[in-house]
DNA sequence: TAAAACAACTGATCTGAATCATGTTTGTGA
DNA sequence: TCACAAACATGATTCAGATCAGTTGTTTTA
């Protein structure tokens, strides 16, 4: 009946495509966005943009990561981790939205490219090849949203967290070995529950050798194993 | 600090504007989308796309009410309710993207105007003030999901549902006095909680004078309480 | 028109995951 | 290098909300 749609959806965050708008771009249309960009060096754990201040830009992110998150009250929701060669900010073209609706923080130093938010609006409007590439970003985008929003509401977390854990490994650090940027708290806010849960949880896929940890350092052990997790909720 | 998030924040389901697209197109582009589409009348409850299928047309509501939502192997996860005057199934104008990706079905009866997904693709590509409303419109349904988002993972159940009723009262019924069309099981799957806890909680607001139900007669006694609630999570 | 299917409703029970409390380790900046 | 804050870790407790197991009323449909 519908089988397909276990297959189809994950809580993941990261897109494995990069944007390619830019190369639709003319020579003059090129020369305009770089008299009307800025390019900043942004440090760890500083701020790329701020939910509640005025969008007066796009930001691309050349080099690094940097994570888009909802802040709440007492707990923020992370929308989507940016790799190297992404948007941020896309959504604030909207002419009805001036103001971020969301906050974005750099994981690790990154170097981010600050586009005038008019200028990208004006290219939109007179380039259709770069208006497309941008429609392909945004649906890409809500696709993705839509299966991770279905994964954190009618997963449960064990199925969660699997999901994150192949997620960071196959689409960020692309191995089954690597060193992970995210606290706890992080992934916690990734997988939307409690710090601690995320702790035990990791500990119980240490205990039954699905992945094996050391500091920082991860190991997914069995992928396969959490695949099945991740499927089952 | 972040006063402003909960403020905006809300797990509405319905935008309450309407797709302009169509107004940007020249008389004979006009001429192209009509003789590539098809208007089909569906009875209450009827298929409009299906999860997993080929994706070649994308929907505008001429009339009635739509809802489209992910199929999970036992429960499902409204979307989006979509009233007349928006279009349905614009996430699969992404080229990458042949298969839906979510179900709509007809609320009530509803007039339903199919159009080619390939003429849809064209006129973007060629008609960039068109690319641009397309654009308008995925950004804010954009935005709208990630508030639901976070509201569906964050807020609690009594927030939830205050949430939904003010939602289908303001936007879907334009008042505080309406006949409601969906059932319990709807408005769950609308909440993300189950048909079971719907019934306590109306209950319970009705117990509290915040709503009264008489049959399918919903009556908002108290928005401000609601919104009250809402906010608090 | 019987019977099946669905929708609304209710109480009892169960459980996943949050919260609280507390301790340990690691990092870092004055 | 000491101090203080994050981050990591674990056990005990609590609770929101799911699940289960019904009853009653109302449409479908066979």
């Amino acid at each position: 009946m519908n089988m397909n749609s276990s297959h189809v959806l994950t809580s993941c965050t990261v897109s494995n495509t990069t944007c390619k708008c830019f190369d639709k771009l003319t020579v003059e249309e090129t020369e305009l966005v770089e008299n009307n960009s800025v390019t900043v060096n942004f440090n760890k754990g500083e701020f790329i943009c701020k939910q509640g201040t005025f969008a007066s830009h796009v930001m691309f992110v050349k080099d690094g990561l940097a994570k888009i998150y909802v802040e709440g009250k007492n707990d923020n929701l992370i929308l989507k981790i940016i790799p190297e060669g992404n948007l941020v900010g896309l959504t604030s073209i909207f002419e009805g939205n001036t103001i971020f609706q969301y906050s974005a923080i750099a994981y690790i130093d990154s170097v981010i490219k600050l586009i005038d938010i008019n200028v990208f609006r004006k290219l939109i409007k007179s380039n259709s090849e770069f208006a497309s590439e941008v429609i392909n970003i945004l649906t890409e985008n809500n696709l993705q949203i839509y299966g991770r929003f279905f994964c954190l509401t009618h997963k449960q977390s064990y199925g969660r967290l699997a999901d994150i854990i192949l997620c960071l490994a196959e689409r960020i650090y692309k191995s089954y070995d690597f060193e992970l940027l995210l606290t706890r708290k992080d992934l916690g806010e990734l997988t939307g529950m409690s710090t601690e849960n995320v702790i035990r949880m990791l500990k119980k896929f240490k205990d039954e050798s699905l992945i094996d940890i050391q500091g920082k350092q991860f190991k997914v052990l069995s992928p396969e194993a959490l695949m099945k997790i991740s499927e089952n909720g």
